[in-house]
DNA sequence: ACAATATGTAACAGATCGGTATCGATACTA
DNA sequence: TAGTATCGATACCGATCTGTTACATATTGT
């Protein structure tokens, strides 16, 4: 293996690892084992367990935000629409086999302490995704965005959280629905003035 | 200490320590040390860390639900009014210092093998509080009490997610409105034939 | 009061934890 | 091709993990 490539490798490994088991119950000796990697190559990429974690979920962070924004702009034009596609995106994910809940939620529920590290990241990537339904729901010309976002987090939230305990897709669908019923009694602010791209205008009907 | 809340102890100081710590990072050293007993009187009463974490999941299960039952039931009188009331009582745990998130989602993302006694135990609480939901959405006579229960049950989940990482009692609240407005828009039907006693009947304007 | 039972103390066991040191082999660079 | 940095392998470190053993002491039910 190239060494450009075992740091990316090894928190490959590790997330592959901590999603499966969780963080506490994933000890070094196995990552190493499973990335086929001595132990003191790990140490040199990574000082500590602790910095390990937090290179992999920030590495998860940026993979899950990319893809959840290439799924929804790929799948809709309409920011109201791509609202409710995150919830398409999310259902997808709970699909996978290897679905064992969010790491960022079981990162703080293992790290609960607010000044943890782990936990701040965890906080990070929550506050980052928020951002992004808030971006959409300002898209969207919705009158209250930052309200718009916190609900379309709280259902996303919900979701997952069900989704790991049963282990089934339902819940995203569930959420969806909710979200489409709550939005479309949201009120919306005026289009814009017709700029220079035609934009679709495709409205809930309210 | 008599020998009698010996048990008792050790359960309340393990859920105490459980929720602060996780469950992984919960040594039995400390469990023993902050209960003020010895490790042979813990182990002869649990065999192993396991089935303690397991007594402890089953004894917070009947209190937390007692607790909601009881809250609820003295907070409103209309089946309805209960299913919303449930979110003031989530607004209460969630204000308590000592929150940390839903116990029972940290174990079951802690144990996250659906054969798991832990995950198990997790999964049951839920089950049983939905369960619940089920029987206010039935008794207020929504059309689709399952549905209902799901509903409120998915808003539940969210808003202690959300908690959990914001450390905050916001979620609940707003979680509340959402279910305000799902509620109004549902189906009930029609209010039973007058029986023996004076049933108040406040209903949604729909 | 007596016998049974449960307790505290403390040492111990074997395994695993995160992390380090040594060293020979391998790969990139000048 | 010589030099340098990283690699894998392995042994090791002290700490901590769950769980056990032995024995003296305290509490309990009869």
């Amino acid at each position: 293996m190239r060494r450009s490539e075992i740091r990316g490798h090894l928190l490959d490994t590790a997330l592959r690892l901590f999603n499966q088991h969780g963080y506490h119950a994933t000890g070094i000796d196995l990552i190493i084992a499973e990335a086929g990697v001595a132990k003191t190559t790990l140490y040199r990429h990574f000082e500590t367990k602790e910095e390990l974690i937090l290179a992999a979920l920030e590495r998860r962070d940026e993979e899950d935000r990319n893809a959840m924004r290439a799924f929804v702009e790929q799948q809709a034009r309409d920011p109201a629409e791509r609202l409710l596609a995150t919830f398409d995106f999310l259902e997808a994910t709970v699909r996978d086999k290897q679905f064992r809940g969010c790491m960022f939620l079981s990162a703080a529920g293992e790290h609960k302490d607010t000044v943890d590290p782990v936990f701040r990241a965890a906080l990070m990537h929550k506050r980052l995704v928020l951002a992004y339904f808030e971006e959409l729901a300002h898209a969207a010309r919705f009158a209250e965005p930052k309200r718009i976002a916190i609900e379309i987090n709280l259902l996303h939230e919900g979701a997952v959280a069900v989704a790991q305990i049963t282990r089934t897709a339902e819940p995203t669908r569930q959420a969806k629905r909710m979200a489409q019923q709550l939005l479309a009694a949201e009120e919306r602010l005026a289009p814009p003035a017709r700029g220079g791209d035609a934009e679709q205008r495709t409205q809930a009907e309210t």
